[in-house]
RNA sequence: GCCGCUGUAGCUUAACCCGGUAAAGCGGCUGGCUGUUAACCAGUCGAGUGGAGGUUCAAAUCCUCCCAGCGGCGCCA
């Protein structure tokens, strides 16, 4: 597959030439200036493009007097074509550097806001994102969210899944109502989907085994390092699947994201400082009341039915040095859907999937209900409206099997793989309940 | 929704506690330098301190309210 895009009439990547490490090739490439130093006959610009970095230098006697003075007055990110030929040289970075023989400015930039002050705040570079996140890291991150995305793709395409694509316009909540965001529908109330999982349910009844990736819209008023408004889910749903199927499923697809990121993400991994060890299977499976013993020991407490407090979960992150499932949660804690256990209707047939290192939950998946009567009443009691649900409730008149189903959210995978603390760094454009612009 | 913190040049900070009329680094600009890696050296420009009100001879500094952001909780992917 190549990679080598000969537009603007370029002839190599800036990856490509990293890579090959040969002296004399004669190249052009089109790129952003990073850095600049002028040091008095020669230039060195530092020059980026969507694979990588190089060093450029500009020696007086190599190029046109105009052509030097162009580049010395000109700007950082400011976009150039470069056209000169490589040189192998200890001194620059990497052991490669062009010697350029002609630098044409095509875009001149304004003055670069973001100063080596201006790292130092986030506040300053998330009001700025459409620019910061030309940095290193912060696109790296943006790169590593991109692998993770098609090493999943990547895996359910080779186990016989259908991508779907479920509305993200609805009428009836899936993970509460509080938290859905109202949108006028030519004067129906609408709202934001909080999760395609009920027309995934649907859909396997015509497809068997679905998968989707979609953003999804919370409008809970979280200020934490793991929360975004708007996020993408990645939710797979399998007819005749039972709980412990799916944990299976989950489990591999995590090992192969994991997996295919540190394999082919690994310059990103190293700009982020992050040494990462993707997780062999089986993971670690306890059960919800396992899990309340160890934290209420280390000294937190809570009810029994009430769902595992921030402190907790870290406790249980930080325990295990391979992500852990959480099974068997309280019907109390759970959404509505949840399939019980046949012997005790207060626990759910559900679990929670907990990165290691204090990353905490990034999937929760579990067998739905299949019975009619029992998800009537359980709507009934939610006091959700019941005609929202009804197509919802029709599934189970027409052949539903047992079958069961998991959510995994892309950017907290992406945080806990990247290693970076706030979960917006995963979003180009990331929404909470803060920032709306850019 | 709750608790806590912060807001001073484009950016990061100092001065705030114990009121006396804003200081520095980065960036910008001008000049110098043929091997820089966050280059370096010299010079120079740039804010009246988030907003409104109050106390005072005098407010960045004390008080009240508002706004914005940050950290955390609850909730969750």
């Amino acid at each position: 597959m190549s990679t080598r895009y000969k537009v603007g009439g370029r002839t190599h990547t800036i990856r490509e030439l990293l890579e090959e490490q040969k002296d004399r090739v004669p190249i052009t490439i089109l790129g952003w200036i990073q850095n600049k130093s002028f040091i008095g006959g020669m230039i060195f610009l530092i020059i980026r493009d969507g694979s990588g970095y190089i060093q450029t230098t500009i020696k007086k006697e190599n190029v046109p007097p105009e052509v030097f003075n162009v580049v010395k007055d000109s700007t950082k990110e400011s976009a150039v074509k470069v056209i000169g030929e490589t040189k192998l040289d200890k001194r620059a970075p990497y052991g490669l550097e062009i010697i350029a023989k002609n630098v044409e400015i095509i875009a001149k930039a304004d003055v670069w806001p973001i100063t080596r002050s201006a790292i130092r705040s986030p506040s300053f570079l998330y009001d700025i994102r459409h620019l910061s996140i030309r940095g290193k890291k912060a696109s790296s991150v943006i790169k590593i969210r991109s692998k993770v995305i098609e090493a999943a793709t990547e895996y359910f395409f080779k186990n016989g899944f259908y991508l779907i694509s479920a509305p993200s316009i609805v009428q009836s909540a899936c993970e509460g109502g509080a938290t859905l965001f109202e949108v006028d529908y030519f004067g129906q109330k609408a709202y934001l989907t909080q999760s395609a999982q009920l027309y995934e349910e649907a859909a396997i009844l015509a497809l068997e085994r679905v998968w989707t990736i979609e953003p999804c819209f919370r409008a809970e008023k979280s200020k934490t390092a793991k929360h975004l408004t708007e996020f993408w889910m990645i939710e797979s749903e399998v007819a005749f699947a039972t709980h412990e199927d799916i944990m299976r499923l989950e489990e591999e697809l995590v090992s192969a994201i994991t997996h295919k990121v540190a394999e082919e993400c690994s310059g990103e991994l190293k700009i982020l400082g992050r040494k990462f060890t993707p997780p062999e299977p089986p993971f670690y499976k306890i059960t919800y009341d396992e899990a309340r013993d160890l934290i209420m020991k280390r000294g937190v407490t809570f009810e029994w039915g009430e769902d595992i407090p921030t402190e907790g979960e870290k406790i249980i992150s930080n325990e295990f040095d391979k992500p852990v499932f959480i099974k068997e949660f309280p019907l109390s804690a759970r959404s509505f859907y949840h399939m019980t256990k046949l012997d005790n209707d207060k626990v759910t047939l559900s679990s929670d999937l907990i990165a290691p290192e204090g990353f905490g939950e990034i999937t929760t998946g579990g067998q739905r209900l299949s019975d009619y009567k029992e998800l009537e009443k359980r709507i009934l009691q939610q006091d959700f409206p019941k005609e929202s649900f009804q197509w919802y409730l029709d599934l189970r008149r027409y052949g539903l099997p047992p079958h069961s189903g998991f959510g995994l959210g892309v950017e907290r995978v992406t945080r806990w793989v990247s290693g970076v603390k706030h979960i917006r760094a995963t979003s180009l454009f990331p929404r909470t309940p803060t920032r709306l612009n850019p």
